[in-house]
DNA sequence: GATGAATGAGATTTCATTCAT
DNA sequence: GATGAATGAAATCTCATTCAT
């Protein structure tokens, strides 16, 4: 087989592992279980456990942000935010993996800590940029667009994560609408205009 | 010493040491230590690690919800709404303890998790509580109260939590007012008159 | 509390918990919590749990021996024979403690094993002695005399354990009928044939 | 190592630590040093610690039952029985591990009883059978042939069992000769008279 | 004499990682 | 590159015993 084709079998039998069991209750020999390899070749593409976590991490930002859509100025906006709303939650309730991966994060070590760091950084980064190019459009209200951003990254993941946990996850459209009809309401002005 | 008071010194050094480590790289070496006591005085005092995280979570939570004080409807309802939205985020941001732990807590073991769960839907139910007292005092705006409730709680922990990861932690009072001004537009209805 | 009764006490909660648990399941905790006592007031009392152990073995020799009758040469000899074997079964049987022990005694420590060494040396020579003095009466059969003193124990014994350990305990009067049978007749019958 | 190999050399390493120390004093460790491998090679083979003794104990069983050649009743009946007692106490004397372990598998706990049930159990079942077919044979007297059978190993048992307490075990052939001639003949004799 | 909080050595078990084949 | 047996540090938990009050 093919390193790399090795390596993304590695990652999904990851991926899966942890979204099951989350970090800590996962163990290599699940992994390699599931695999169907030996530990000796996870070592070989993976330098530890706490390394593929970091990877299987990086992937699911990919598959979050490759949904979304940028807005198009020259079409109804309501409508654009109301589907990358939609497609943003449906990525993040994505029962594949996307899940406790979010909560189950920190903790590990110090090394595992900064790629969390990293990853939320990034996310942040990314959240707010699009908020202040909303501003730009006339469409997002004032604001510390930091705090912002971190505030609409907990209005999506709370819900889905309390959902998990009680048995009872939202539907994405549900959520979707529902986080719409806040937003519109108080952040998000000037849409009928 | 009294066992009460070596029950609560146990129960503060715990609260410390999970608060600067999470539940998995803390030890009950680490709480030991941080207490001064022997490893078999900490098990006459609780059954188990998982069973002193328990108890440092139940006592959290209490701390969170002691700070709220019901709305009088006799009194100007915005200065209240914003006084309790402060104190809970005071509560939440405290650096003495409450902190991570409403993140370490998923994936300790099947009854870690049942006491995590246990934790949500308790303060879910509260936080659905207050919300339908709000719109029958015309203060709430229409919707899925118990999926707003946790989108409420998200619009909390989040910000609190990614500030910790950055080290840039928000004051109480810019949150407060960020969160407020988020609130006020789209879900907070009538508070002028 | 007179110290012989507390003495007494405590002898008494440890046989019974001694006889319910065995000696490695049961606790010091367990001793004095079935004498409603303090921890300190145990060691006042007994050095150590096994000093303690050794002190109920001894008690149970007493009960033991305490039945036996000696053989009257001016009476029925049979008759005395069964009663004591049936008496002694019944000593061995009896639920209240004699029990487990028996078999629980071995592995404790250095000094354990040497009690329950001078257990069975003392009952050996007990045994041993009636033995030969029913060779003098005509009344035992020749052989060593030493070896026959553990084969009859054995015979007493195993019974009863396997009998406990299946929880289908033989009554006294069963098992004392066979054990006379077989003492009296043999089991192989007409081998020469 | 091969694993099965490894496997029987921790067998043996444990067979060895258990028949010296007994279940409660010999540790893993004990084992561990014995073997000369690594903590975690022993749980590589083994569940825990109660797991290998088990096996030790099954182990036992088999080489026990694998010295008993079945009567054939077209020889003499007498040379025949002499030699599988012969063989028996052999077998239970052997120095190398099959000693203590039939009075210390008590009292581990509830599964480890569970397993000396069971093999006291089928030990009696076996021995219950052999006696039938000898009362067929014409050779075995009458009785309660579950109770004879328990009797017939405490017979061997507690002979050899206080031997190696009192340091001064028999030979295998004396105390053969010396149950031969108590099953054959009876201890009490002329009681009639 | 009685109390019971405190002790700490020692036991079992886990599991990420290594490395000779 | 693949294998999987071996490793051992580190963690949790037990419980007989002590000793100040």
């Amino acid at each position: 087989m093919e390193p790399e084709d090795r390596r993304s079998q590695l990652l999904d039998s990851a991926r899966q592992v942890f979204a099951e069991k989350g970090y800590h209750r996962a163990s290599v020999a699940d992994i390699i279980r599931e695999a169907g390899v030996a530990r000796g070749t996870f070592y070989n593409y993976f330098e530890s456990k706490r390394a593929v976590f970091q990877a299987v991490l990086e992937g699911i930002m990919d598959d979050i942000w490759s949904v979304v859509v940028p807005i198009d100025v020259g079409q109804p906006i309501e409508a654009q935010v109301r589907l990358n709303i939609a497609r943003i939650v449906e990525a993040v309730v994505d029962p594949a993996a996307s899940r406790l991966l979010l909560t189950e994060a920190v903790g590990i070590d110090a090394e595992g800590d900064a790629a969390v760091r990293d990853f939320y950084a990034r996310a942040t980064d990314r959240v707010q940029l699009a908020l202040v190019r909303g501003q730009r459009m006339g469409v997002v209200a004032d604001g510390d667009m930091r705090l912002v951003a971190r505030c609409l990254m907990g209005l999506v993941k709370e819900p889905v994560f309390q959902g998990r946990l009680a048995g009872e996850a939202p539907t994405p459209k549900e959520l979707a609408d529902e986080l719409f009809r806040l937003l519109s309401g108080g952040l998000l002005v000037g849409l009928k205009g």
